[in-house]
DNA sequence: TGCAACTGCTTTCATATTAAAAGCAGTTGC
DNA sequence: GCAACTGCTTTTAATATGAAAGCAGTTGCA
């Protein structure tokens, strides 16, 4: 843990911890692509490159966002899972995607996503924010998962869709 | 405005536009504390330095974020004001201030306006944007705005009852 | 049993960003 | 007429980032 904030203040305590421009993007490429090793991670839209990516999974191991556990079927893997702490963020992250495609210049495929869990709203969010501590914490869950595949397939629905399109123009 | 991205996700993008350690607390300060000039701004909580705030402003302003208009008042003076686009992140703010009050080592005083807002919910979250897009914007408000100065009310009260605690112990 | 592919990183080095402090050319109020 | 204020800029040093290569293993498969 940090034991030198700069304020109280809730909103720089949020910043100082995941305010940069990778820790979001780790913690939604956990969230959303379900990856949860090293070079999983690895493999980001964003293309971080490994040295960042340590140093931020270390942070944020160290500040409870995340945990990081032996994988029991390689003793060199690592599995990185979410706390309750990251599985609270799904809120803020689908405010963050309703915002970005409402103002910036987002791509069709990489936002399909977003529009799902905005039109889903709270009730989706809950769904999905249980479907992640069963995962991730072991918790109990009532079915099984199905949220993220749900956002996944219409990814895959519009990739191929924009795949027909192009190969047709 | 930036023309190159890291990605067209929506998250992403919105990392990319105000997912740095400043960015989000100079929109803070315009929101919640109603400082519109360079000097005003300079005061924050956590310090900000000249350069960074006048980088920062820069940015913000080309990217849509803020526009900046002269001070009738004052031949040197520079006014920011919000654009729709940063009045639509309160609601964005509210949920990082309850997530910061809930996970990290938050401060009360500085955490009474983040209390309220979580209390007051997505009704007073939509009556402060209204009042923001009636100061920054020149939209019309029924009534006269308020919600700014209750939580800065709450804000002086608790600030004033700590004091007159520490001086009593 | 050997070897290619994979594991989570670490190291190195160049570049970019940040921070603190001082300063500046004006403008304003008294 | 002068002190205080205006929005910055400049300088210098410290720190963070990014790209690339490398490493000491482990694993799966032939």
């Amino acid at each position: 843990m940090k034991d030198d904030y700069r304020s109280g203040c809730p909103i720089n305590l949020s910043l100082e911890v995941f305010g940069d421009k990778w820790s979001l993007l780790i913690i939604r490429d956990m969230i959303f692509g379900a990856k949860r090793h090293f070079r999983e991670l690895l493999r980001s839209q964003e293309g971080i490159s490994s040295n960042i990516l340590a140093d931020r999974l270390k942070m944020l191991v160290e500040q409870g966002m995340l945990t990081k556990t032996d994988d029991p079927t390689h003793k060199q893997k690592a599995i990185y899972s979410l706390t309750e702490m990251t599985i609270a963020l799904v809120p803020i992250m689908a405010h963050l995607g309703a915002w970005g495609r409402r103002y910036l210049p987002v791509s069709e495929e990489l936002s399909i996503r977003a529009e799902l869990m905005e039109t889903g709203g709270p009730d989706l969010w809950n769904r999905f924010m249980d479907e992640l501590r069963y995962e991730h914490l072991g918790l109990p869950l009532d079915g099984p998962p199905r949220v993220r595949a749900t956002l996944q397939a219409a990814y895959e629905d519009v990739v191929a869709r924009k795949a027909r399109e192009s190969a047709v123009a």
